[in-house]
DNA sequence: CTGAAAGCGCTAACAG
DNA sequence: CTGTTAGCGCTTTCAG
């Protein structure tokens, strides 16, 4: 590792002046960058990226974190993060919380040192501490995304929700189903009340009642969903045309729930659901999905991210950004009412 | 941010003597230690790792490099190698080169400086050049993880290729299978030169010929694996009655393919691929499948990379680790042969 | 415009 | 055992 001081003896000037020329920062006469920039590359210069920290108090690094790198949602949010931070000649460290609050906020004390910001998607669907919520606010700026945790007040990057319930619902509506049914995941989370509503407000919007019996409020656990579309399916009727999935676990769950009741789609139900499961077309049938902007929320948040950590200390004007979410028509809405008795 | 000088104040004992008690490197009066502890505690000291990494020239972070981190196979290494460096205390910075051998050669630059050890999933199926294996050298040590580059003589942690392959084919045989055909993807990756192998040594192993008209060799890319497939299933006979996919997108894409071409599998051909396409059991029919020990070979990459930190400067003794796979059996190799006409 | 010098916070000798 | 000291490589005053 060459240093300044090394660049300094070769090109016959001070460390100060190598230094003014690689920062750029003072003018600095054309003879003496000349010989320092000539200097730095017979000698392959490259600035030690640790002292520069240490005296600027700056790393040039942003980090996430993200509760599961292993579902597929959040490396595509991690594309977008990176390639903003990128643009603007940022690192980016990745960390997985592994659905951990509590390692969440281990993660959060080692990044301090090491980022000038951090984008969070929370593990904890809890509340946050206002202690933790204060350790919070004296390190780094955080921009939260996707999940949006209560008791903490940051800006947040995250799909609009409801509207993008609506759009699932709308085009179920439009297919001609009436007796649409709604498959939630807990509704302690933000998001799933928020894609509930989004779910009220089309229905209501075509004047369709939302009987409690068509809204069925399950969780991520595969045999809690079971049961619930079990009884949804079941003991019910006029049996729903349609079900409309709020996140693609719960989703998911509820097909393979559903196939094993005998149903199939498009075939007996037609089916949508918020997320996309898996690749694209690998599944069969395709499934019709409300699809995130992953890659511009990640990008987004790194854009507001970079907004936050230019006022520092300033916490007015908190951006709380809601991105479009699109519809990706498959087979699994196909079914056609029209062609079946009612 | 409090700094030792602070610590030393409050306690009344020499900055020394602080680092001392923190480092815990020589002995320190167990008064001075408490006090200095007391210190830590009332002031909510955190030692600033930037100015020790200046000092110390390490960072206590390892970083890792993968081609695209939306292939669920990364994240699931991912997982196991930062289990490994937290284990030890260790940091983990996770790079996305995007499938670019540039980048990468980018990112092991910028990585050089933060991190004491690298693991490398190299995007590059080509050889390196002298002159960028040079400049790996020089660096902090690096791993190279799953695929195996040519021209770079580093430890190395891989699947056992030819052995998992073998396993795959020797499953098919069991079944009474004996025209089996393999698909593999570009033949100038190792990996799948090594799968190839494993096959043929199967096939060899139970006396049968590997025509090569059994031998589908094919790429990545959807268009040319149909053209491949097609040739293989329909101006062939006897028709094989399997198909063994080398890695897991050459094996999706022919399963596509063979749908599209009127088979179905275990319905008319029994079908066994290398890797897991997709979330196990959420495809229909479920494929059998080989599945790497991707935690395992996390694990013990950063494993090795901590040995040969250990022993800095000293090129002997390089491994080459390889970790045997599993067969998960399901549904897609049940065709029954004795069931059928032959 | 340039050189000298201070110091970011820490560690690691080295005397006392 | 403890205090003093000299840097790690860089940026940034501040005189000249």
């Amino acid at each position: 590792m060459t240093t300044q001081k090394e660049l300094a003896k070769l090109a016959g000037v001070s460390a100060g002046t190598v230094s003014n020329v690689i920062s750029g920062s003072t003018r600095v006469s054309e003879a003496a960058r000349r010989k320092v920039l000539e200097a730095i590359r017979v000698l392959k210069y490259q600035p030690n990226l640790i002292a520069r920290s240490l005296k600027t108090n700056r790393t040039n690094t942003l980090g996430i974190i993200v509760p599961d790198i292993t579902i597929p949602f959040f490396p595509k949010i991690i594309r977008g993060a990176e390639a903003a931070a990128r643009e603007r000649g940022y690192f980016l460290i990745v960390l997985d919380s592994q659905r951990s609050h509590d390692l969440e906020i281990d993660m959060l004390g080692l990044l301090r040192q090491r980022v000038d910001g951090i984008l969070l998607v929370t593990a904890g669907e809890s509340k946050w501490s206002a202690e933790r919520a204060a350790a919070i606010a004296a390190g780094p700026p955080v921009v939260c995304v996707d999940r949006l945790p209560v008791g903490l007040d940051t800006d947040t990057v995250c799909v609009d929700d409801s509207g993008a319930a609506e759009l699932g619902v709308k085009h179920l509506l439009s297919l001609g189903h009436r007796q649409i049914a709604v498959i939630t995941g807990p509704l302690t989370l933000r998001n799933e009340q928020e894609r509930l509503r989004g779910y009220r407000r089309a229905m209501k919007a075509a004047r369709l009642p939302t009987d409690s019996s068509l809204i069925w409020s399950a969780s991520f656990d595969a045999d809690d969903i079971h049961a619930v579309c079990q009884r949804g399916l079941l003991r019910q009727k006029p049996k729903p045309t349609a079900l409309f999935a709020t996140n693609g676990l719960t989703g998911m769950c509820a097909l393979k729930s559903l196939y094993s009741l005998g149903f199939t789609t498009p075939g007996s139900i037609a089916f949508v659901t918020f997320d996309e499961l898996i690749e694209e077309d690998f599944f069969q049938p395709r499934i019709t999905s409300i699809v995130q902007p992953t890659y511009a929320i990640g990008h987004k948040a790194v854009e507001v991210l970079f907004d936050r950590i230019a006022r520092v200390d300033n916490t007015e004007g908190i951006s709380s950004i809601r991105l479009p979410a699109t519809l990706v028509v498959r087979d699994s809405s196909r079914l056609q009412l029209a062609a079946r008795p009612r």
